[in-house]
DNA sequence: CTCCCACTAGAACGATCTCTCTAGAGAGAC
DNA sequence: GTCTCTCTAGAGAGATCGTTCTAGTGGGAG
């Protein structure tokens, strides 16, 4: 049977730990704990210790959350429709852990942006590539790009924040709501780019 | 000269903490230090220790942060407009300070729900307490009840989202975007209120 | 004045933190 | 077989954590 190598394990027990009590909160020992490895493995894999870890959780973390847009999107031909339709199940994927399944990224950016400015800057550079491929994406999908730059933007402002109010209320309510306010938003951008005027800009 | 009481200045340095580097990061030593008072002090006038002292940080600036909406949506006779400026203002104030001026209550939220239930209660309670006010206000604008509470949930999530995405990003660009989306949400639902067919519901 | 009590002040405690260090296990080269 | 090198394993160092404790200060009541 194939096993997970060890650096991936502390990678993805680190991302599990960031996205449930943050960065501040998780300790080295905890972490080894949790990726079943001795805490000199972390070190031997990681010379940074706990934050060169963070980083790495963040990173692989980040590349894995924008790959869901598509996914989630394809499958409907309406946008607007597909929308709505990510949020819920976003709202209903957290119901189902718990409340538990923050996004890391914005958690861990909440939290030590300021303490850890190595981490804000991963955090920084994995939101501003989400906003390029979401960028990409959208405009794929029919949209102006600088509607598409904005609707991601508000997109994953509405998303992340949904995710707070969320665990916070214990409810999926924001996630509805957040996901119908994206949806019309770019459902007023899509209507004034048919307009005979053209594409509108912001 | 009038002087701020010891146990308001705790609260009020464990507020600026929380939302500049969060609930775990911050040791009590340090809030003694920010607050100017003895490490005795605090659990003098805070038996619960380092947790009480931040739950009433949440429950006053949650309190504080609520009477912003009608101080900054009052001035604009049309709604919509508002949101857009009220965005921008946040966006503003939060490059003014460096981009650390997060919302406490959604920074711990995402941080630390987990691991002190009794935080997360009290920041939903908080929430929960933003909705109802916010509701209130915006059915006084001319909103559905309804209608008014899911802009509420939309906003909300817009603007705390948009905090963590502008400290990530360094720009009030989130703030921009999420501004207009809500912005366009709420038109949409004003729009189709004032249809002959009468108020929407979601 | 004395008494009282709210509060200040910070030393000290045990636990826990991140990180380092030494010892050895195990696989591959020769 | 032996040598080598990567990685495992966890004890330990040194700092810092939240909290408790004792001592002392200062102002108002009688």
């Amino acid at each position: 049977m194939w096993v997970m190598r060890t650096d991936e394990r502390i990678t993805l027990a680190m991302a599990e730990l960031l996205r449930r009590q943050g960065y501040a909160a998780t300790g080295v020992n905890q972490l080894a704990r949790a990726a079943d490895a001795p805490t000199g493995s972390i070190y031997h894999h990681f010379k940074g210790g706990k934050r060169e870890v963070a980083e790495a959780a963040l990173r692989s973390t980040g590349a894995a959350y924008i790959r869901l847009l598509p996914l989630l999107l394809d499958p409907y031909e309406d946008l607007v429709e597909g929308i709505e339709a990510a949020f819920a199940a976003a709202g209903e994927d957290m119901r189902g852990t718990g409340w538990a399944n923050m996004c890391p990224v914005g958690t861990v950016t909440g939290e030590v942006a300021d303490v850890e400015p190595r981490l804000r800057e991963v955090a920084g550079e994995v939101m501003a590539g989400w906003i390029e491929e979401g960028t990409r994406y959208l405009a794929g999908r029919g949209l102006s790009e600088p509607g598409a730059r904005s609707a991601m933007y508000a997109l994953l402002a509405a998303l992340e924040g949904a995710f707070i109010l969320a665990r916070g209320l214990r409810s999926v309510e924001p996630f509805a709501a957040a996901g119908r306010s994206v949806a019309a938003y770019v459902a007023a951008l899509g209507d004034r780019a048919a307009e005979p005027g053209g594409a509108i800009i912001r």
